[in-house]
DNA sequence: CAAACCGGGATCTGCCATTTAA
DNA sequence: TTAAATGGCAGATCCCGGTTTG
């Protein structure tokens, strides 16, 4: 049966297909047939295992292509919408446009999210006015949806949107917070209250036991430093908390100061990309002949570091210390790890060329922005003694 | 004055599987 | 039984500049 199941899966995709062709062993012929037939066909909608009676809606169909929508993506993600028999679609295209959706947003909206269409203007209206509790203009909103419709579509429940707010709100969360984490993170909006509550609860529990003493400001800080965690699992989350404290190590003392500083930010990671990371930085630290204490000294100033990349990460230390920089002064200014490759590589040949002298000066020249990198080139330049 | 510190901006969705509702 | 609702996953940095400190 495991077997099977995995079959089905690596056969992929089509849950609809497996569904209806049934659970039991006569099925993996019909599976088989569905799924050949499905392939052969040039046009999906014909030979789509259509049941008799459930045939798509013409009419509709007609209207969508009319509004300029992408059937053809609607129908590969959401095929249950286009057979029904009442739908909203000019109801929510005039709503949207009404304000200011073009025509073509519109259409991009519903290709990618149909189960749009299913929405009465009147929930629609009471949705926006939910969102606009945290976003000023109208225009936002738009934006927002332009990006990801199914962040405001996917749930009709706007009773637990309400709930939401108020929660994100009772957490200490100020109108800004609120409009960075909505505005960067949508989806939170249509997590049930339950899920991000429980979120926030296991955070809490996690601060308990570490022996934290003012959980509001520490759920605050997780917050507002990883404005990605309410969309994650917590199983992620604790996952990750845990890879953190036995790779490095820590005292309870010091994994919370990691949490509520830098830390936070590399917690919504996926599982395997942070051990991955973690893996190759414990070798290429090892391999450039550095102790283990550097390493935790490394991660817990600067966790960021485990948000590159293995590639990129060997490559820009390669790169630093091609151009003679040192482990130990890489380990006291990781900051120069925020910048490209690219970056490193241009300032250290421009730098090479005036004859900079990083054992004197420090490699601090590295982490500037643009503009002040350039300024201090021109100053080295004109006085190229200092 | 420069260096160091620090937080934030851009963007981060679109798909699949499972559960729930009708 | 179908569609709706919901949870979860993989994906994989770089840069800027205001403010504080020395």
């Amino acid at each position: 049966m495991a077997a099977l199941h995995g079959v089905w899966t690596l056969l992929g995709n089509h849950p609809a297909v497996t569904l209806r062709c049934g659970m039991g062993i006569i099925s993996v012929q019909l599976t088989h047939s569905c799924l050949f037939r499905k392939l052969c066909s040039s046009d999906a909608r014909h030979s789509e295992l259509k049941q008799a009676g459930n045939p798509e809606n013409e009419s509709l169909l007609e209207n969508l292509n009319l509004m300029g929508v992408d059937v053809k993506m609607a129908r590969q993600r959401q095929p249950g919408v286009l057979r029904k028999s009442l739908t909203n679609e000019q109801g929510v295209a005039q709503f949207l446009q009404g304000k200011g959706a073009s025509r073509k947003v519109v259409a991009s909206i519903i290709s990618r999210y149909p189960r749009a269409i299913t929405r009465s203007v009147d929930h629609l209206d009471q949705r926006w006015q939910l969102w606009r509790n945290v976003f000023q203009t109208d225009s936002e909103i738009v934006s927002i949806l332009e990006r990801s419709p199914e962040s405001f579509f996917r749930s009709s429940d706007n009773e637990n949107l309400h709930k939401n707010i108020t929660f994100l709100t009772s957490l200490g969360l100020n109108t800004k917070d609120l409009h960075r984490l909505l505005t960067t993170a949508p989806r939170t909006f249509s997590n049930s209250l339950e899920l991000n509550r429980q979120m926030v609860e296991f955070l809490e529990d996690i601060y308990a036991e570490l022996g934290g003493k003012n959980p509001e400001q520490f759920i605050k800080a997780v917050l507002s430093r990883n404005l990605y965690i309410l969309i994650r699992s917590t199983k992620r989350v604790k996952t990750n908390i845990n890879i953190l404290q036995k790779s490095l190590k820590l005292s309870n003392s010091e994994l919370l100061a990691l949490l509520q500083g830098p830390g936070a930010e590399i917690l919504d990671l996926s599982n395997e990309y942070l051990k991955k990371n973690f893996n190759n930085l414990k070798q290429k630290m090892a391999a450039l002949g550095s102790q283990k204490a550097d390493m935790k000294k490394l991660v817990t100033n600067y966790p960021m570091v485990l948000y590159n990349g293995l590639d990129t990460l060997n490559s820009k230390l390669d790169c630093l210390i091609k151009g003679g920089i040192t482990i130990k002064q890489i380990l006291e200014k990781p900051k120069v790890l925020d910048y490209s490759t690219q970056n490193i590589s241009g300032r250290l040949d421009e730098l090479k060329a005036v004859g900079y002298d990083f054992q004197k000066n420090g490699i601090s020249v590295l982490d500037l922005s643009r503009k002040r990198f350039v300024a201090k080139m021109e100053k080295l330049s004109s006085s190229p003694d200092e």
